[in-house]
DNA sequence: TAGATTGTTAATCGATTAACAATC
DNA sequence: TAGATTGTTAATCGATTAACAATC
């Protein structure tokens, strides 16, 4: 581990790509790849990588390539992901309860110790062993545990509020199911699961490919059920 | 609407944000606003806005700004929002359930139609009026009604077959939540939701800021429950 | 008209790709 | 050693920001 300078995010979102991939190598008793082979298998250029992996430290050899499990390691480690976090869920609903019932993140080490929500038929319930609390009791526990992650998986109409409160009691990391931007402080990192906004990029990509300012093949297709066909370039 | 040439995907996927914005505006009954305005709300340059927007023509007008409503429903249009989408679920687990519990996007003209999943258990039942069907009728159903979006909400390994399959059968969009890159023909369009790998860019920010590289102090942290810090700087 | 603010061109910045010397 | 492949610098490409003439 050597470089110092800011890494950019665009690296840093595709880390947790790398180190699936890589994952799957192992998996798969593969104990060398180079970075043309993973170039083909990742669908992305081989110089990609080796600049992506270079801000972190040499974890090459030239004429080899990479040791599978020791860059696997590596990129764990970057990540931070030989640790464990404790996390908490904050909005009981459908999706909080989803990411609960979800057991891969206990087995790589991400905890949901405790779940909140205002619902009186949800608090005092337990879901796969965790316990619904009252909200009012957030602020005492996140002060007397330790909380890395809040999940926040509740209507956009709570989130901006709740966000600050667990910000001032000292939670610095937020993932944000909420349909709405958090204005936190900046010690405090968001990253943000905009659901819909993901599906409206999808219908967006779909309307341009399919129906392009064509309303009529549309209405006509979904009444009929018949299969789509990619728009001629006419230009 | 004039622009024919190709959008970026970083204009794409900023589109969902400004019409998030753009209704929040119209709720509160503000009738214009300018680049400049909304670059402050938003915290993006005005200059950004502007140019974002004119890839799809002018909506503004000099001296005055947007008009909220007008541009709302333009990028409405823009997003292919102005027309009902046929969706199904593959993969009734939590997640799959949750998002055909999630009432917002029926609201929207997102339709949940039909449910599929492989355990009798959950065969034959209805999640809010939505049918879960075995994954056997899937053919059947999906060459005899018109399907805009299958979301992939089934584990890694049946993920890359479903897909497959889907996409022969004629669907051309596909909102994958599955922890696998898709391989399907580029006439199918995928949005990938990698929940963990959201979570693993939002580890490695917490690790960089509070943690970096000092294992000592976050088994402290962990242990004592005490709030975090941030690092200083000391290059 | 004068002021405001767009649409758009030009400048800058950052990220990706290409190239190749270093080296295993 | 010869071949392979990295690490890294340079070139290219794309996206963001700045600037300003056009115009409401």
């Amino acid at each position: 581990m050597d470089s110092d300078r800011k890494i950019s995010p665009a690296v840093i979102n595709r880390l947790p790509r790398y180190y699936r991939y890589l994952g799957d190598l192992l998996e798969s008793d593969i104990t060398r790849i180079s970075s043309k082979e993973l170039s083909a298998k990742m669908n992305i250029t081989a110089s990609q990588i080796r600049q992506d992996l270079n801000n972190f430290g040499g974890f090459g050899q030239q004429g080899y390539g990479y040791n599978v499990e020791y860059l696997y390691n590596e990129i764990k480690k970057i990540l931070g992901l030989d640790r464990m976090y404790n996390m908490i869920v904050v909005g009981g609903g459908n999706l909080g309860q989803a990411l609960v019932n979800y057991t891969n993140f206990e087995k790589r080490g991400f905890v949901i110790k405790a779940v909140f929500d205002t619902n009186p038929r949800l608090i005092g319930m337990t879901i796969r062993g965790v316990e619904v609390y009252d909200t009012d009791q957030m602020e005492n526990y996140v002060k007397n545990n330790p909380v890395d992650v809040a999940i926040l998986t509740l209507p956009r109409s709570q989130a901006v509020k709740v966000a600050n409160d667990l910000a001032k009691w000292g939670v610095k990391g937020m993932w944000n199911f909420s349909h709405v931007d958090l204005q936190v402080p900046e010690d405090v990192l968001v990253e943000n699961v905009h659901l819909t906004d993901s599906l409206m990029t999808l219908l967006y990509k779909i309307n341009e490919m399919y129906y392009s300012g064509d309303e009529d093949i549309h209405e006509a297709n979904l009444k009929n059920g018949l299969p789509m066909k990619p728009l001629t370039e006419e230009e």
